[in-house]
DNA sequence: GATGAATGAGTGTTCATTCAT
DNA sequence: TATGAATGAACACTCATTCAT
């Protein structure tokens, strides 16, 4: 997206070509985190990316594709990289724990990929086999690699047992909710409804942390996290 | 909603003037919930209601004005009686989160009116107006219980002190969660995404309670919450 | 179509309401014929039925079901009034076949509607759902009566045992070619292809008659046919 | 079409070159027949003769021309050899008819090209000028081929004296329609339209000699066709 | 000459909204 | 007041044709 060139300038043909589809992309990830997978017009998106309507199907066979096209982009093409980032990680499970939940704000949440996962929870019952491709392709792994950060907890001993099978929400709820909230009620900002998200991460993470510990010790890390004077 | 007649019922021409748009409204939340707002039919609406698509136009000038009836005849006044409860209630911090959680879940939650949150959380956007109500009527008056229970634990001594602010994100987001997962995900339930509501609650509530417990001692209650075998 | 109303005419809703789908198939059939299945636009019928693209669904919801009712109105329909025409019919069985394929010139191949037929052979591969449904309305139920009227004359002794099975084609030739060529080259007259129906067919059943008769006899009937000076 | 060069062989330029409109129209043929001209994708006629969509363009301007082509390609000149055949053929009229029909269904209506007259009569009226050219260079000289045949009958005393302006569509109707018909519903095959062109053509054949002898006496020829028991 | 990326008018179908009855 | 026939602006997707390279 560095050098990606202007709408107007004159490039060499084949050069334009390996750019089309990530124009494209880029154009669609704007419109659908805007507008909703529906709402959105397949032409506004060819018009975004500077090109017509039939040459977006020259790239993408469907709106459908489009879709999926960007959510491989964005989000499930990255967990291989975070699978990585888990096996290599040397610390503590609390540490663990906190470091994922904020480098997942910072690369997913906080970036417009975040609205694709609002979207999809809008149009999920709409669009049954979006539904079924983001289920297997992000929703699936994101859960498998939060069960396995709680469950290596268990094991090495510095978490509770507690039950892995719903705890994963208990890590999981807090990133949807912010997604959500960010993309509806967060950006028809209110006064009541201001949220910040580093600061309200670092606050859920404490409590999970809190709520994960064994009963005889507090939470491994005690991180700067918001506290209010005792 | 008790009184409500049944479409074949012949019933006095002026009771089912009044009662129309009610049965309107009935309609509309059903089908709103059930498909969204883009995906809904007026003339559906319409005929679930026993009406024609013209009469329905009489009452309601355009779908977006169905719409925010819909919104605004169902966000309901819960909160005084809830507030009452808080008030009244006796026992300690810990119970009262969890049987606060425990009766949103069966009052609220479960029943269709969860299917309104899910949808103004899709379409907030599109009806900024709309959105700023809810904030007001619904948003507002929960976060503000949610802070009272917190603060009562904190003030009296049960829970650490945490920062109450942020912390009401911690009990809400499970339950935002929850609404907005039962009515996307959940429906097109796979494997993996299924998810046992009052199993999830009682998850949420141990590690919340957990979470918040003073560090030299368990959570008060100890409930019949699901656990691994220690 | 005898008080068909013209378009600027304004009428009772309720006349129009029933006269509607006529108009539409009238057009339909027009339109079809002069251009084709795949070349007709559903818009033009409608503006020709002097309605708009939208009422034209709310009769027919698929321009295949429109074209589906063109042919049971102008063709499947008639099979039950001539299948009774040939139970009730007393003659020898040569004056059953001259009778049935002169009326059927009359009543069918004269008409706009063997332009269908035409239409159906040029688009029978592009569209196999109509072309089923062609199939099954209208030449299985042709190929029968054509069956019943040579297995007719054979069983009476009026006709010498052919083989019926491919007997059949040689009465539905002449019918599918005439139509066929009406519409493609017989439309382009030039001189050499000027063929005049009703001696076409005269020849042709004079023939065929010849034909199907017994080795002995001539065929019962000396109808007037066109003869070349002995 | 002989020596028509494979898509993947290397072969001097100047003779690809010369080759290449060839190659487009025997692709072109293909296509047009299997799928009629609206059908037809300009780019897989391009790809299936192994060049770019750029490349057809530069040697037909439009695909109405690429049609055009397609048939004076393919019309061809067998008049002269059969007319040949005609003329030293020495046996009766009735095995002159029947060779004719034949051969003709041999070389002609088994083979690809019968599919250019099916599509000639499907798009004689949006074609007219080349379906004047079509009429001029096949039609005309396959009438006059088949009333020369009849007439050599009438004349030697072998036909009985009919009408041959118009019997010479008693002849061509079965071919047309045989033609038309293998390319329609005969491609559909549902029981009911299954038709075996030699058995068909046989039967045709014997009814047509039958429609033609002389009333004192059977038809010449008592050829293999297909008969039911006497 | 040959390519293939790009175009954009055109298609069947949907649906919120109108309005004559 | 209530109806439901009628509307027409959209929309996803196609494909013959163009033209810079």
């Amino acid at each position: 997206m560095l050098d990606q060139p202007t709408v107007g300038m004159r490039v060499k043909r084949e050069r334009r070509k390996e750019a089309r589809p990530r124009e494209l992309l880029a154009a669609a990830l704007d419109l659908f985190v805007e507008k909703g997978f529906a709402a959105t017009r397949v032409e506004e998106v060819a018009r975004q990316a500077g090109v017509s309507k039939g040459t977006l199907f020259l790239y993408f066979p469907t709106k459908e594709e489009l879709f999926k096209a960007v959510v491989r982009e964005n989000i499930a093409g990255r967990f291989p990289e975070w699978n990585a980032e888990f096996e290599a990680f040397n610390g503590n499970s609390s540490e663990l724990l906190r470091h994922f939940m904020k480098i997942w704000w910072q690369r997913l949440g906080a970036s417009k990929a975040s609205g694709i996962t609002k979207l999809m929870m809008s149009e999920a019952t709409n669009f049954p086999e979006l539904a079924a491709f983001y289920e297997q392709e992000v929703i699936e792994p994101g859960l498998t690699l939060i069960r396995r950060i709680l469950l290596r907890g268990v094991t090495r001993g510095e978490f509770r047992s507690i039950d892995v099978e719903y705890s994963v929400y208990t890590v999981l709820a807090p990133m949807i909710f912010l997604m959500t909230w960010k993309h509806s009620f967060g950006a028809c900002a209110q006064a009541c409804t201001a949220l910040v998200p580093e600061a309200y991460i670092d606050v859920q993470v404490d409590i999970i942390l809190h709520g994960l510990s064994l009963p005889q010790q507090a939470p491994a890390s005690t991180s700067p996290t918001r506290k209010e004077t005792p």
